[in-house]
DNA sequence: ACAGAAGTACGACGGCCGTCAAACTTCGAC
DNA sequence: GTCGAAGTTTGACGGCCGTCGTACTTCTGT
């Protein structure tokens, strides 16, 4: 009955919080998957990141980021795509993804 | 003898590096120092800046932002001033200061 | 020389966070 | 409708990091 959990919650772009996406950032491992994102055209599945950790820690990480708005995720299938929210970003905080991404 | 511990040592632009700078500037005390920095024109003593936190507290903030690159200090007398490495970041880290400075 | 101001050094403590394994859910394919 | 693939949830564990008080050092002023 729950479906919610199949759609969950993005925050709006007026909410992003700075000490959030920080604390997304600083970990490697999350900043590992925004760089990849970056650096490709289209959307990424879950389990095709280059990433060395267990897929419930995946799990966490693309939680923490979508909680902090860096990323979009949606279902296809039993796949779980994910977009980066450059523009969005770019306008809460001019300049911070390029800065972090090298 | 050791008065090594009075001119600390600051790592070299080259030698900065981005995994440090964010472990530094996640920290809301730290950052606050940063955009304290930012907004004046001239150096700050340790003492003077507006952080909610004990002395040794305070301390261990500036040993972790001066290692990371962020600030330079030098002592006049038994004060210690800071100064915003601000050339030196953005050289390293274009807009990463602009973006995380409210 | 002494007192006090400004920081530093050193433990100690508490909480948070990244990690994993195991059990579970959901969807697609056959 | 069964099976496997893809993620999620939950609970547990370990380590790191921010915090503090106390004791110490260094310099200034008197």
């Amino acid at each position: 009955m729950d479906r919610m959990g199949r759609a969950p919650a993005h925050p709006d772009v007026e909410r992003f919080d700075l000490q959030r996406v920080l604390e997304a950032l600083v970990d490697p491992v999350r900043r590992s998957i925004i760089t990849q994102l970056a650096r490709s055209a289209e959307d990424i599945k879950c389990g095709d990141f280059d990433i060395p950790v267990s897929k419930s820690t995946a799990t966490h990480h693309f939680t923490v980021l979508r909680e902090a708005g860096l990323i979009r995720q949606h279902y296809v299938g039993t796949a779980r795509l994910n977009t980066l929210r450059r523009a969005e970003m770019d306008e809460a905080f001019p300049g911070l993804l390029d800065a972090i991404t090298p």
